[in-house]
DNA sequence: AAGCAAATGTACACCAGGTGCAGAAATCGT
DNA sequence: ACGATTTCTGCACCTGGTGTACATTTGCTT
């Protein structure tokens, strides 16, 4: 049906990647906000109206490679198993990306991932940025839930909100680890101590939180 | 000691609020990005370089009025009475929130707070900047569950994502009925209830979430 | 009351992200 | 091979934000 993609069509995959590859280099070289997209246009040897074309703001040259990531969890609960509980779906999907040291997880220590957190943490319109794709992320859960669980709008909203927030909280916390020098490998016994808490943490409310002052 | 603030300083007040207030004023009127800040500068009788000495950002001019707010929740769970447990203490803040209507609860419908909801909510870099402010009351209350509730750091930074989280969805879901009209006496039941459920959720868990697919 | 130091405000030039527009260049279907 | 359509480009322009050098105001001392 598409087995050719057309000529324009294969020109455009080249030139967004040629563009994408242009300024990851060029941010992981000297930081996002040190280089300028006119900069990234000229490497890309692409006119930089023809970058905004491709790219709707500078942030996106750097986030768009998370897109998948945005409907992740929500994928995750609408395949679960039957008899599968949402939560255990997301328990299980986020130890396996721990075994498989998924860079979203936090505990993946390649020297080109640590530099890419590094460098998104230190661009504060980076960092804002990860929280609008946080919560896109919990819209989508949100919706996945109430389709899936056959739950009311609202209850789907909390769930998704505290879900996302635990795994992300878990994820960042690994990444903080690896941040000052800790390798995944040793890091990786208190990761999963770490996530089977949260989880559990989800899984039995906040019911135990200490009631003494 | 400090009887008298000084010209200086009552000055700076002044011009202070002078700026916040034709920028809220102007942004009420003609929306966030319909305004620049060299308009908002000129209404407020101040040169756009002493408008930024006093606001960093055009996004400040709106959420340093809800700048208190960041910490509430932490001063909320330090200033619970004894034998309380920190979830208590927040439930019943936002019950309280919700009966004085409390604009950040979300169930005010003055007309003022009604247009500023939805001049927010227009504006994609201010809801960016509210997902900040989200950020920072997590941190803030993480900081306080972990002082007063003599809780390991990750447990209380986990607690604090969705205590935080829970609230926040309450309140956007209290703002989006309102935003569709209904009043805010005729909403009050359905808050109410809601909050219990959101809390109720928080203190048992998702255990019950359900498993079929 | 005078006068000086520190703080504050201003004008101006400048940078970077982003957009509108008109025309050039490439691609597509025939 | 050719016209129609997309895509790319250059250019002018707007806006948020900053650096700098100078003017003004305030506070304090005597």
């Amino acid at each position: 049906m598409d087995g050719k993609p057309g000529l324009r069509e294969r020109k455009k995959q080249r030139t967004h990647a040629a563009i994408s590859d242009a300024a990851i280099a060029l941010f992981l070289e000297r930081g996002f906000n040190q280089v300028s997209v006119a900069e990234v246009a000229e490497a890309a040897e692409v006119s930089k109206r023809t970058l905004f074309a491709y790219f709707p703001t500078k942030e996106d040259l750097v986030v768009h490679r998370l897109a998948d990531h945005e409907t992740e969890l929500a994928r995750v609960v609408r395949a679960r198993r039957p008899g599968t509980t949402p939560l255990t779906a997301v328990r299980e999907h986020f130890l396996a990306g721990l075994r498989e040291r998924d860079p979203i997880t936090g505990l993946n220590d390649h020297p080109q991932v640590l530099r890419l957190t590094r460098m998104i943490l230190d661009a504060p319109t980076l960092v804002a940025r990860m929280d609008r794709f946080k919560a896109a992320a919990e819209r989508a859960l949100a919706q996945a839930l109430q389709e899936t669980a056959d739950t009311p709008e609202l209850t789907a909203r909390l769930a998704a909100v505290q879900i996302v927030g635990v795994r992300w909280t878990l994820a960042q916390d690994n990444a903080d680890h690896l941040a000052r020098g800790e390798s995944a490998d040793s890091r990786s016994a208190g990761a999963v101590a770490d996530a089977e808490q949260g989880f559990a943490l989800l899984e039995n409310g906040l019911r135990d939180l200490g009631s003494r002052h």
